[in-house]
This record gives C-alpha cells, sequence and structure tokens, in this order.
RNA sequence: GCCGGCGUAGCUCAGUGGUAGAGCAGCUGAUUUGUAAUCAGCUGGUCGGGGGUUCGACUCCCUCCGCCGGCUCCA
C-alpha cells in the first residue's frame, strides 16, 4: 500500500472570479519576469503560470537572488504597473518566433513543444516579451495587489536530472484587502504549524542523535496518541474487525515474494544478517497479515476477514523531504487487510467508506471528496477483476454521497483505489484514507479460500488506512485545532488554579475527586497571581481551569474557566458531569 | 538527492577577527494575590560537529550533520 502524501494545500478562498483571478496572476507573473530581466543580466526564462494561491516564474540566471532582493524586484514590478504598459499580443510564425527566442533555450525548448499547425502567440509589454498562449490582462496598471513570497530552487520541466532553475513563488489579488487576507491565512497556518505547536505544547520531540524522520512522543503527544488509538481499536472492533499484532522486521525471501524487494528496494533499509539469513525491518505490513491468513485453510463462510493493525514501518525518504511529523522515516499505519469474496466486495468497500466517514466526522472534519484512480497500462490482474472492483468503489462513493474525481489510469499496477481527502478548520485539504485493491499479493502469494463448491478460489484482498500514518494524522490534527485539542483529546483537562497557598490543600482535594472520575487534572502549586496562572494554562491550551479562592470554599461552588475566556459557577457534580458530556459526546 | 537560506542557553532572538548577551522558561527567596505576565537574585552555552587560515575564530575558508523554503521522489 502507499502512504499518501499530499502536502497542505491553502484553498482557494478567495478565488472569487476563478478565470479573472488566473489573468491576473498570470499576468503580474509577466510582470515579475519583465522586473527580473530590467534587474539583471543574462536571464534565461522559462515558463511563469498561475497557481491554486498565486503564481511563480522559473529563470535561469547567474545572479543568486534571495528573498532580500525581493523588495528591490517588487519596487521594479510597481514601475512597471505604473507605466501602464499595454498586453500585446502578437501572433507569429515559428521562424519569426524561433528569431525572437535566441539564446533562450528553455524557451525554444518549450516552443518546440508546441505542435506544428497550432498558433504561437507571444505577449509583450513594453521592452519585454514571452512565449504564451495568454490570455492577459490589458495592460500592466489593471495590476493592483501583490507580493514575492519566496524563491526556491526547482528542475527544469520537473526531472532532476534537469538544471535546476530559480522559482519566485508570489501571489497577486484583486485588492489589498484580499492580499491582506490571504496573507493572514498564511500567518494562521504559520501560528498552528505542528513542528511549533509540537514544542510549545510539549507533544513531540526529533533528535539528531537518533536521525531525522524519527519521532519521539512526549508524555503529553503520547498521551493524545493512546486515547486516539484506542478509540480507533474501539471502532474497529465495533465495525467488525479484529486486530493483529506482527513482528517489525522478516527474512529477505519474504519481501521477494512480495515483490517489496523488486519494486521498493530504494524505500527500504539495508538488511541485518541473523544467523545467515537477511532479514529486513519492514516498509509495509502486508506480507505479515497474508502470513496469518494462510497459517489455516479459509473456507467462504469464514470471509469476509478484516484485519486490523497499526503497524509501525520503516521507509527511506529522502533527507530532503522530511517535513515534521508529515514527512517521516519511521511511522504506524492504521492498516487493515480485508479478505472477502467476490459476493462481498461492494458491501466491503461501501463499508470501509461509511467507517472512515464516521471516523472524520468525529475529529471535525466535515468536508470529504475522493480520487478514484483506475487500471493504468501495465497492470497485473484480469480485467473483470479490474471492473468489478472499480464498479464497487464508485457505488460506494455514490452510496455515501462522497463527491470524487475520476483518474483514469492513476491506480498502482495492483489495483484500483479510493484516495479521501478531508478539508481543515482553515480550509487546507488533506489527503488521508487510502482504500486500495491488490490483485497482486493474492497471486504472488498464492491465497485461496474454500468456496460452496468445494474448490480453491482467489480471495479479493483491499488494504484500507483510515489515518494513513497516526504521526502524519496527529500532525495534522495540531494544525487542525491550533493546538486547543478537545475535551477527549486534551492531555490535561482541567488545571485547578489556587488563587494563594491557603487553598492548596483543597486544590489538591478536588484533582483527587477529579482524578477518581478519570478526569486529567493537574494543580498550579506556584505562588503568584491568579492571572499568571489562568495565563499559563490559556498558552498551554487546557480546556478548563477552576480558579478555587476563598469563596468558592465556602459557597462549595466551582469557579469555570473554559479557555475561551467563557465563566460558569457549578457544583463539582455538575462539573464531573459537563466534562464527562463533553469527553462522550467528543464535541 | 538537488538549489537557496539558516544553525548562538530549554524556547524566541541580539551580537562581533580580541575571553559570549537579552527576554521568557528553570531554580531560590520575597510576595498570598480574583480571571491572559508580582518583584529580586541565581543557574544555564564545546556559539551544530570536524578541519583550516590567523598571534587570536562564534565571526573568514573547507567539509560533514541537521533544520527551513521549494524541486524531485513516494511500486
Amino acid at each position: 500500500m502507499t502512504r499518501s502524501n499530499s502536502k497542505r494545500i491553502v484553498c482557494g478562498l478567495f478565488m472569487k472570479n476563478e478565470t479573472d483571478l488566473e489573468m491576473l496572476r498570470h499576468s503580474t507573473a509577466h510582470v515579475m519576469a519583465a522586473a527580473v530581466c530590467r534587474l539583471y543580466n543574462d536571464v534565461h526564462l522559462d515558463i511563469g503560470p498561475s497557481t491554486d494561491d498565486g503564481f511563480y516564474y522559473d529563470f535561469d540566471l547567474t545572479d543568486r537572488i534571495t528573498p532580500d532582493d525581493f523588495h528591490k524586484i517588487e519596487k521594479e514590478m510597481k514601475a512597471i504597473v505604473k507605466e501602464d504598459l499595454p498586453f500585446e499580443r502578437l501572433e507569429v510564425s515559428r521562424a519569426e518566433a524561433e528569431s525572437m527566442l535566441v539564446g533562450q533555450k528553455y524557451k525554444l525548448e518549450r516552443l518546440a513543444d508546441i505542435p506544428e499547425g497550432d498558433v504561437i502567440t507571444f505577449y509583450q509589454c513594453g521592452d519585454f516579451f514571452d512565449l504564451c498562449r495568454g490570455p492577459h490582462l490589458e495592460s500592466t496598471g489593471q495590476i493592483r495587489a501583490f507580493q514575492l513570497l519566496s524563491v526556491a530552487g526547482s528542475y527544469y520541466r520537473g526531472k532532476e536530472t534537469n538544471p535546476m532553475l530559480q522559482r519566485i513563488n508570489g501571489t497577486a489579488f484583486t485588492n489589498d484587502k484580499q492580499l491582506g487576507l490571504y496573507l493572514k491565512q498564511l500567518e494562521e497556518a504559520k501560528k498552528r504549524d505542528h513542528r511549533k505547536l509540537g514544542t510549545e505544547l510539549d507533544l513531540f520531540s526529533i533528535h539528531n542523535e537518533v536521525g531525522p524522520g524519527l519521532i519521539h512522543w512526549h508524555p503529553k503527544g503520547a498521551r493524545i496518541r493512546s486515547i486516539i488509538e484506542e478509540f480507533w481499536r474501539q471502532e474497529h472492533f465495533r465495525n467488525g474487525y479484529e486486530i493483529l499484532y506482527t513482528p517489525h522486521v522478516g527474512k529477505a525471501n519474504l519481501w521477494e515474494t512480495s515483490g517489496h524487494l523488486n519494486f521498493y528496494a530504494e524505500g527500504m533499509y539495508a538488511p541485518m544478517e541473523i544467523d545467515k539469513s537477511d532479514y529486513y525491518v519492514r516498509p509495509m505490513n502486508c506480507p505479515f497479515h497474508i502470513n496469518i491468513y494462510k497459517s489455516g485453510l479459509r473456507s467462504y463462510r469464514d470471509l469476509p476477514l478484516r484485519w486490523a493493525e497499526l503497524g509501525t514501518v520503516y521507509r527511506y525518504e529522502k533527507a530532503g523531504v522530511l517535513h515534521g511529523l508529515l514527512r517521516v522515516r519511521g511511522f504506524t499505519q492504521d492498516d487493515a487487510h480485508i479478505f472477502c469474496t467476490p459476493a462481498q466486495i461492494e458491501n466491503e468497500v461501501k463499508e470501509v467508506i461509511r467507517f472512515s466517514n464516521t471516523i472524520w466526522k468525529t475529529f471535525g472534519f466535515e468536508k470529504i471528496t475522493a480520487y478514484l484512480s483506475t487500471r493504468p497500462e501495465k497492470a497485473v490482474g484480469e480485467q473483470d477483476r479490474w471492473d468489478q472492483a472499480i464498479v464497487s468503489l464508485k457505488s460506494a462513493l455514490e452510496a455515501e454521497g462522497i463527491p470524487y474525481e475520476v483518474d483514469e489510469g492513476g491506480g498502482a499496477f495492483y489495483g484500483p483505489k479510493i484516495d479521501l481527502k478531508i478539508k481543515d478548520a482553515i480550509g487546507r485539504e488533506w489527503q488521508m484514507s487510502t482504500i486500495q485493491f491488490d490483485f497482486n499479493l493474492p497471486e504472488r502469494f498464492d491465497l485461496s479460500y474454500i468456496g460452496e463448491d468445494g474448490e480453491k478460489h482467489r480471495p479479493y484482498m483491499v488494504h484500507r488506512a483510515l489515518f494513513g500514518s497516526i504521526e502524519r494524522f496527529f500532525g495534522i490534527l495540531v494544525e487542525h485545532y491550533g493546538g486547543a485539542f478537545p475535551a477527549w483529546l486534551a492531555p490535561e483537562q482541567v488545571r485547578v488554579l489556587p488563587l494563594s497557598e491557603d487553598q492548596l490543600d483543597a486544590a489538591d482535594d478536588i484533582a483527587v475527586q477529579l482524578r477518581k472520575e478519570d478526569i486529567r487534572v493537574t494543580v498550579d502549586h506556584k505562588s503568584g497571581k491568579i492571572g499568571a496562572k489562568i495565563r499559563n494554562a490559556q498558552m498551554d491550551k487546557v480546556p478548563y481551569m477552576l480558579v478555587l479562592g476563598a469563596k468558592e470554599i465556602e459557597s462549595g461552588m466551582l469557579a469555570v474557566r473554559d479557555r475561551t475566556g467563557a465563566q460558569e459557577d457549578m457544583t463539582l457534580i455538575d462539573f464531573i458531569e459537563k466534562i464527562k458530556n463533553a469527553v462522550q459526546t467528543k464535541a
């Protein structure tokens, strides 16, 4: 099973008139390129399209552009905007185009890509012209609000073997207000960055001494994880799954049979020799589950088998791609394998989608969409199995009312799949769950079950993961909640804040009573003003604070403050009830 | 892996070819406080590792490691 890997996408919240905005951004990219050409020598242009959030332009030039140069470039861009240069469309012959692009090697290659017979157009503003399909604004004066954001290397045509160009990313909007909103959203995303919050809230860490991409879960992070896992386990039992535990290493032979050593070796770590056999740390769990399947004769009456495991796997990821919890080298998949008959397949797929849908709603992810990937050119498995699988995937999505796009031919060679994408609290989309058919492994491992006819049959096998990777899911969850975990997940649900030393004993006493009710509570024993204690609890994002002074002790009422700042007096009994309710409803 | 940037105390950051600084956190003491920062003192660093240049390197150079932004990759 492959791992979902989509990086965050800041969604186009501000795309009112999509095409207009695209044109504006594309035109702004041209203006940026024009500015760069004015400011630097020997600029080789590649392309400068609009993107979901802005635009970029790729250049090759001897000078290294750094963010310090942005001000200078933006200033020149503003000058070009002020000059109000018209964007003029020029239709030219191929020969003319070639002569216009002398010395521009990337552009010449791009020109060569344009099919014979197609119209070749240039867009010119001032003395800057660019091979471009357009369309563009009427003139540079129509550009209002833009900002350069970053500069980074980028392979020409995205190919590793090609030269590396410099890509300047920027964004543009129709007015300053929308630009401001967008920049604010970027800031908000930065504030929620799970790497930052992970340190601030003491959730996890990564250590040079251990190695990059290897996660250490601190008590608070581990507490949250254990709650998530417990929830996950409970839900799986409820939904007809059984849980497995399997080894973290296996012999070379196993990975040869599975095909991993053939197709996936670069993602696997070097073997270790034990008693003259090579053992590999596992990059996937499937072969182990398959061996359990094969440990006995299976009847059609035993199927479907739904086997899940929180299986920790290790995969080699290139150093440059590691990213906090989102891209790591050791992670735990919430993996499951479903073995079933052809008659059962449709219902099984439907159940997986329904199941994952309810799980997502629990975490407050309401918007779910899907990608359906179908048979690629090179594929294993009989055509009618592919057809049946795809039909079952489609009808499951339709039954659950999940909107989906079809990626024709985008499936893995071993089977079609569905990837589910969710939208987080600030509108970013993440690819999470994956449901993949596998026509390969049952063949390779010669899986069978005995049918009603007494004959051996090949079972269907489906891999599925809901969270994908617990680490990655946790990272996304931190950003989704901005670190303010709801009460059922919060590692510290209540903090008692004694007003003075006089209330320490009473505070400890309340904590004892809450702990008896399985409420996660601490007492702030420090001396200091109540304002400071509240501030600390707020910064730790504790859901409930109990301010305890003489008044409360006398009246027997608790002064409950939640982290939104709302205050309410209630009895201990009522407070316990309140928290238990919040935990139970997972509010 | 590639391009660029960066690496100074637990955290956020200042600093400079001449023996390392601040705020927060931590510790100690004072304070005993009513809804987002009480005061004071103290502790804390092989300035990412290694090598070089130099009378002298945190500072300049080389190299390795790691992080950040991208690209690429993710059967």
